[in-house]
DNA sequence: TCCATTTATTGTCATCGAGACAATTATGAG
DNA sequence: CTCATAATTGTCTCGATGACAATAAATGGA
């Protein structure tokens, strides 16, 4: 192998590394921001709580490699309506203890998971709330993705329609304000969030409405979405977290 | 090779891939948005411009390589108070011709470079004007990890002091309006831009001043940061940039 | 020296949106 | 029918923004 030192270094006898991706999958449920979790089959961190993910193979896109092993891992099949973006990229040299792996890390958010089954390296799979994922207990720099992500989430809510990706294609304002609520982990006040989304011009009003204990209310869509494909476009004007005030 | 349909694939056997970085440098030069380019020495592309970028090292991190392919192709020495982030990564399988390479992007703003000079892979290197880079001549797909870039340093001069990272460490606050006005391609109000940065609690007036063609100007800095390393922070209240009517 | 020019900085004012909070409306449950 | 519940609208204050005007402080040339 050549010396690493070399100024004159030869592209040709690249260093080998193994190209992994891992996805953030995440969903709310009974009020909580939960977050997809295998249990590890296999060496290095047997049996230790992860991330989905694998390495990419030779022919495929690092989106589709996202897909395929959330699939594989979790049972989980990727809806049209889903929305996936890349995170970033972790490549310290002592992330994986077996080789150089450079991860590539992604983002899901979905509304409505059926249950996770475990699959290739994954002895077993589940949605773990946020909250309950003991800090130092995953495997890899898995902890780090996560907290990355979490912090990309709701940095999106401020600037885009991402909330409506923990919703049905049809959703009315209190449950939108909800996923703030979840996400943020802050109160909103109702009413001016109401204002706020109906004079929005990235929604439409569905004619329908949904019944429950009170006063119905009023569904509402991405404008220029649809059942099957959800939008996550830039919000007209951002909604901006309350920070704290320091 | 195992056949890459097989559901159960074997980690062991990890398809060669390389790992690239690629790096977007930002500079302002004569009242225009410059990005470093470098002209290839070899194939694949060869004499094309490319940007600065290669192979990863066995024992590096992913910006540690960046730093040092910027140095080696570019002559560029990174200071302290540079601004470097990771953009994305770039994998689609047939980006390279030569074999299956990922390249992990990243992006740099600073102030005030020397004359480049080539090396390595590169024949030659310079600062070009971004509107002077003609479409489809970069190299591989670095048309688009360029334009990636410059949507991504717009955006965060919304919310960041990013804008900082293009002038010295103490600036004026037309200085820093010049920074805006060129990178967003629009005028911005004189009065209510320095309004809105004498009242933000991220910036803190030096005691001097810069003497020029009429009333001299009070020099201000990041509050929080030194001559040596510069501060990118959130902005306490985000400047929206004008969009487009439609 | 005086003045025109240049650039920085401050001032004014109308408007708009956010946030706090109250009131009203429309349902289901008992 | 009445109450509890939740959605929706209304009110009011305050501070930020944007368009624009005015002032301040230097330079350079006549």
């Amino acid at each position: 192998m050549t010396d690493a030192s070399t100024p004159e270094y030869d592209p040709g006898d690249f260093p080998p590394f193994a190209v992994t991706v891992d996805v953030v999958v995440f969903t709310i449920r009974s009020g909580a921001l939960h977050v997809a979790l295998v249990r590890r089959g296999d060496e290095p961190f047997l049996a230790k709580w992860a991330l989905p993910g694998g390495f990419v193979r030779p022919d495929e896109d690092l989106g589709q490699a996202a897909t395929r092993e959330l699939e594989e891992e979790t049972g989980l099949r990727r809806r049209d309506d889903w929305h996936l973006e890349q995170l970033g990229s972790y490549g310290t040299p002592d992330r994986d203890p077996r080789m150089r792996v450079v991860t590539v890390a992604y983002m899901a958010v979905c509304a409505d998971v059926p249950e996770l089954r475990g699959g290739g390296d994954a002895a077993h799979a589940e949605l773990r709330s946020l909250g309950d994922v003991e800090p130092g207990t995953l495997a890899f720099d898995h902890e780090r993705i996560v907290r990355d992500a979490v912090e990309r989430v709701g940095s999106k809510l401020e600037y885009t329609t991402l909330a409506t990706g923990f919703l049905e294609p049809v959703f009315t304002i209190s449950e939108l304000r909800r996923v703030y609520e979840i996400v943020w982990g802050d109160r909103l006040d109702k009413g001016n969030f109401q204002r706020r989304f109906r004079d929005s011009a990235c929604f439409e009003p569905c004619l329908d409405e949904r019944r429950g204990r009170g006063r119905p209310a009023s569904l509402w869509s991405v404008r220029g979405g649809n059942r099957r494909r959800r939008l996550v476009v830039l919000l007209d004007r951002p909604l901006a977290r309350r920070r704290p005030d320091p």
